[in-house]
DNA sequence: CGTGAAACAAAAGCTCT
DNA sequence: AGAGCTTTTGTTTCACG
């Protein structure tokens, strides 16, 4: 994990289809040597995959919220992680410091889609109770680094 | 916008360096059409580009945040975009419902790192305090869809 | 939207350092 | 171990039906 690997994972968080000319170019690397440091960084899992930016708004999921979870007893992040996965609308969960156990980043078509799935969250049997913060306007949205 | 489109996100969502073949295969398509769809996908604005996910521990980014932002008065969102778009450690940020003003979603390398960074966004004229949860392990994290 | 041909990029080999 | 070069294989991108 090199400054090359790194300009290498700059060029595909920029665009995840580039060739492996561009992202060569990008590194100051021939092809077939920015495809075999490629292919290495997702060997390793330093690259967990490639995936599309999507416009969620122009999909018709338009509203999104945070979501503090509040547990009962003190389960595992496990549990925790096992009784979420199975709800789609959690896109992101977090057990975090301070008060709540869990943060929750979830996305809904509509408010009621929105209720219905923290519903199912409060279903779990390891949840006590949410806090729910409603997203108003996106400011920024970041591929990471 | 149609089942086909939805298909197809759904393909590159899962791999976003797929063939134009592969991408026709997954929704019934012939590898024209299927690189027709997304780059009219990709033109209206529906996939908004395509992105790598990184391993932010493999990089040594290993420390998260959600960090609430009482704002003074009464900033539009264009302000509040306008002073963090320059902080590099925000990676999602969001206006929203409740007692805070915004909801920010910070990566850094370490705690020093991450508390350098929210001092920043602290400077910013238009906030007037924060309320940093830390993140402890990182649950879940899909693709949104 | 599908087909076929030309241009182009990817994969696999080998060589060199 | 890692980079460059070259050939073969496969993909992308047209024009056309």
């Amino acid at each position: 994990m090199d400054a090359i690997d790194e300009e290498i994972i700059r060029c595909v968080l920029r665009n995840a289809r580039s060739t492996y000319a561009e992202i060569g170019e990008a590194a100051g690397l021939s092809a077939p040597a920015a495809k075999r440091r490629l292919d290495r960084l997702v060997a390793t899992g330093a690259i967990r995959g490639f995936t599309a930016l999507i416009d969620t708004q122009a999909l018709g999921w338009r509203t999104e919220a945070f979501v503090e979870v509040y547990c009962k007893g003190n389960p595992s992040p496990a549990e925790l992680q096992r009784d979420l996965e199975g709800i789609q609308e959690v896109v992101e969960a977090c057990t975090v410091s301070g008060a709540a156990d869990a943060m929750l980043h979830m996305l809904a078509r509509d408010i009621p889609h929105l209720e219905q799935a923290i519903q199912r969250v409060r279903e779990a049997p390891v949840i006590d109770r949410t806090e729910s913060v409603i997203v108003l306007s996106r400011l920024l949205n970041r591929p990471r680094l």
